[in-house]
RNA sequence: GACUCCGUAGCUCAGCUGGAUAGAGCGUUCGCCUUCUAAGCGAAUGGUCGCAGGUUCGAGUCCUGCCGGGGUCGCCA
C-alpha cells in the first residue's frame, strides 16, 4: 500500500479529471492546520482560475466524490475553495501496519530510476582534505544512498585530483630535498621500488613548501610546470612517483572518509584518463569544435541565449597543457565508453563556487556527443563559514583540516556523553567510545545535510553536537530510547501486534509515518537532503510528544498496549531506515 | 562592469507548482519526573518576510527597479 497522501491524490486528480480538468491539481498533502484536517487538496482554486470557473463549485464536486473513497472519513470545502480531507482511523492504522511491515519503511521506489554516476571531486592528492571536502562528501554520500533506496543504479567515484600543477610541485619539491632518487634520473627506465619514497607527512609538507615558493618566485613555478608537462608526456619517473603519491594520499583519505561513513565505488582520479587525452582533442578539432587561439586550442560554448559572459573550454593551453576542462571531458567519455551499465545521469557533488566550470564543460561534452547536456548536473554547495560567517579558519588562520575536525567532533561528543552522565553503568570503554563515534558523526553529518544544500552555513559545534534542539544526536537519541522501551517490553513478555488508532497522538503520528516516502523522493529530486532531514526531525519530535501524552509497554489495556507498541516499532523502523540514508547509525542504547 | 546566489523572530534557518492566522531550533519566562531514558514534553515570548512599485480574488513565493552581503568571470584546480 502506498502512502496515504498519494492514495488520496491519485483519487483526486481522477475527480478532477472527470470534470475535464488536468490531474495534477488532485495533488493531496499534509494539512497546515491539523486542528481542521488531516489532508488538505488546494487544486480547486488553481484549476478554477485555469477553466475560469467557480473554485468553490469545483471543490464542491471533487469533495463530494472523495467522500465516497473508502480512506476517506470526511471532506469539506472550506474558504475560497480549499478541501480539507479527514481520513478514517481504520486507513491510518492499516497504514502504520504497512510502515512497519515494508522493507522500505513506507519508502517509495522512483518512477523515473536511473543508472546515475556521482562525482564527488574534490579530494586532492597530497593535499589533505580540509572542512570544504566534508560537504561533498557528505552531501554526495547521502545522495548516493538516497538514491540508491529509490530504486536508481548508483556508480559513486571519489574522483581524486590527482592531475594537475599540484603533481609538479611534489615531484619538484621531492627532488630538491631527494636529488638522488631513481625517480628523477631520466635515462633510467624502471623497475621502480615498490615503498613509496614518502609518508603522507611528507606530501602534506612538500606541497604547501612548493606551493609557497612557487607564488613568490614564477622561475620555481615554471619548473613545476614543465614537471607536469613531463609527467604528462608519460616521463617513467615521474610517473612511477605519481603513482606512490596517490597510494600514499588514498590511503589516508579512506580514513577520513571512513570515519564520515563514505565510501565510493570507485577510486579513479584524473590521471586514469591521460591517456584519453590525445584522441579527445583529436575528436573535437575533426569535429571542428576547436580552435586555436592564442597558441592554445579551445572549444568557444557560448550561445547566442546567453546572458553572461561565456569563456570558452581550454582543451589544450599554450604551453600544450591540458587542465580540468579536458580532464573532465575525458572522464565523461571514459564512463560512458567503460562502465557498465551506461550511465544515463552524471551528478557532480562540488562547490558552487566552480558553477562556470561545469556549465562549460556540460556544454562542450554535448556539442561533442558525448552525453546529452541536460544529463549533467553540477550539485554545488555552499561553504562551510566560521562564526565570522567566512570560511572557517583556524584559530591561526589556516585551513582546518577534515581529519582535525573529526577529532574535534569526536572529543566533544565524548566530553558531552560523560558530562550527561546518562550512559548506563555497565557500558564498558569500547562500546562508549563507539557511541561517542556514532553521536560525533550524526553531529557532523546531520548538521550539514539539514542547511539547504546551496547555501552557506555557520559551523557551530557546540550546537551541532548538542542533544537538544534539531542535530543528529537529539535524532540518534529518539531513535535510542525507542529501542530501548521496545526491548524492556519484550522482557516483560509485551510485543506488538494490530494496530487501532484511537488517539489523537497517535492519528499525530501515523500521519507523520505517511510522509516518509515523498520526503525521499522530494530529496532525491531536487538533490536537497534536508527535505528527508526536516521530515526525521519531525518525526522524532512527533514521537517524543507521543511518549509524553500516552504510556506505551505501562499501558494496561491490552489492545491500546499492541497498538503502541506497533507504532513505536514503525517509527523505530522508519527512523533507523531514515537515518541510515544520512549515513547515520543508531546504538542499541546510550 | 556582467552574471549568479542570498537578505524571513534577538541568533541559526525552513517555507513544496502563488493559497487559510508566515513555521522550526537556540535564547528568554513559566509548568511537568512515585510510570516505559527529563539528552524529554507542554505553554508563553518574539516578525513592517531588505526597500519601493507592479501582476490578481489572493504575493515571503511571480515581474521591474533600488539598497546591502557572498561568489564567479579563457590558459590554477
Amino acid at each position: 500500500m502506498s502512502s496515504l497522501a498519494k492514495e488520496l491524490s491519485a483519487a483526486a486528480g481522477a475527480a478532477f479529471e472527470g470534470m475535464g480538468l488536468e490531474a495534477r491539481f488532485g495533488e493531496v498533502r499534509r494539512s497546515d492546520k491539523p486542528e481542521l484536517a488531516d489532508f488538505q487538496c488546494n487544486g480547486a482554486m488553481a484549476a478554477a482560475k485555469a477553466a475560469g470557473k467557480n473554485p468553490r463549485e469545483i471543490a464542491g464536486e471533487i469533495a463530494a466524490k472523495l467522500k465516497a473513497h473508502a480512506l476517506v472519513l470526511s471532506a469539506e470545502v472550506a474558504g475560497p475553495g480549499f478541501i480539507n480531507l479527514r481520513v478514517s482511523d481504520a486507513a491510518l492504522s492499516a497504514r502504520a501496519e504497512g510502515v512497519r511491515g515494508d522493507a522500505m519503511a513506507g519508502g517509495e521506489k522512483a518512477g523515473d530510476a536511473q543508472v546515475t554516476v556521482i562525482d564527488f571531486g574534490g579530494a586532492n592528492v597530497a593535499k589533505p582534505m580540509h572542512v570544504g571536502h566534508l560537504r561533498s562528501a557528505v552531501i554526495g554520500d547521502t545522495l548516493q544512498r538516497i538514491c540508491r533506496f529509490a530504486g536508481d543504479t548508483v556508480i559513486s567515484d571519489v574522483h581524486l585530483g590527482d592531475w594537475g600543477l599540484q603533481m609538479g610541485h611534489l615531484v619538484t619539491e621531492l627532488e630538491d630535498e631527494q636529488p638522488g632518487l631513481v625517480y628523477f634520473d631520466a635515462a633510467y627506465t624502471g623497475p621502480y621500488p615498490k615503498e613509496p619514497p614518502v609518508t603522507i607527512e611528507d606530501l602534506g609538507r612538500l606541497y604547501p613548501q612548493a606551493s609557497n615558493k612557487a607564488k613568490a618566485d614564477e622561475a620555481r613555478n615554471e619548473r613545476s610546470q614543465k614537471a607536469v608537462a613531463e609527467m604528462q608526456a608519460g616521463r617513467a619517473g615521474y610517473r612511477a612517483l605519481l603513482r606512490h603519491f596517490i597510494d600514499v594520499s588514498v590511503e589516508e583519505l579512506k580514513k577520513d572518509y571512513g570515519f564520515l561513513n563514505v565510501s565510493f565505488d570507485l577510486w579513479k582520479g584524473e590521471s586514469d584518463v591521460d591517456h584519453l587525452i590525445p584522441g579527445l582533442v583529436e575528436r573535437f578539432k575533426q569535429a571542428g569544435l576547436a580552435e586555436e587561439s592564442d597558441g592554445a586550442w579551445i572549444v568557444r560554448v557560448a550561445k547566442d541565449s546567453d546572458k553572461k559572459e561565456m569563456p570558452p573550454v581550454m582543451l589544450v593551453n599554450s604551453r600544450g597543457g591540458t587542465g580540468y576542462h579536458t580532464t573532465d571531458l575525458a572522464t565523461i567519455e571514459d564512463r560512458m565508453e567503460n562502465l557498465t551499465p551506461t550511465p544515463e545521469r552524471m551528478l557532480y557533488v562540488v562547490d558552487q563556487r566552480q558553477a562556470l566550470h561545469f556549465e562549460q564543460v556540460y556544454r562542450a561534452a554535448g556539442m561533442l556527443g558525448l552525453i546529452a547536456e541536460d544529463r549533467l548536473e553540477h550539485i554545488g554547495f555552499g561553504t562551510v563559514n566560521g562564526p565570522d560567517g567566512k570560511p572557517f579558519k583556524t584559530r591561526e588562520g589556516g585551513v582546518l583540516r577534515l581529519a582535525d575536525l573529526n577529532t574535534m567532533a569526536l572529543e566533544e561528543a565524548f566530553r558531552k556523553i560523560e558530562a550527561a552522565g546518562k550512559l548506563p553503568e555497565d557500558m564498558g570503554e569500547e562500546e562508549r567510545f563507539d557511541v561517542a563515534k556514532k553521536v560525533a558523526v550524526a553531529a557532523l553529518r546531520f548538521s550539514d545535510l539539514m542547511n539547504t544544500r546551496t547555501t552557506n552555513y555557520v559551523f557551530d559545534l557546540d550546537r551541532f553536537t548538542s542533544f537538544e534542539g534539531k542535530t543528529g544526536p537529539y535524532l540518534m537519541y529518539a531513535a535510542v530510547r525507542i529501542k530501548s522501551v521496545l526491548r524492556k517490553a519484550a522482557e516483560a513478555g509485551h510485543v506488538p501486534g494490530e494496530v487501532a488508532v484511537t488517539e489523537d497522538a497517535e492519528r499525530a503520528l501515523v500521519l507523520q509515518l505517511d510522509g516518509f516516502g515523498a520526503a525521499v523522493l522530494g530529496a532525491r529530486e531536487k538533490r536537497m537532503p534536508h527535505i528527508l532531514c526536516e521530515h526525521l526531525y519531525n518525526l522524532a519530535q512527533a514521537f517524543s510528544s507521543f511518549y509524553a501524552a500516552l504510556p506505551i509497554a505501562a499501558e494496561t489495556d491490552g489492545a491500546k498496549r499492541v497498538t503502541r507498541l506497533a507504532l513505536a516499532d514503525a517509527v523505530r523502523h522508519q527512523l533507523e531506515t531514515g537515518l541510515d540514508l544520512l549515513g547515520i547509525t543508531v546504538p542499541e542504547r546510550m
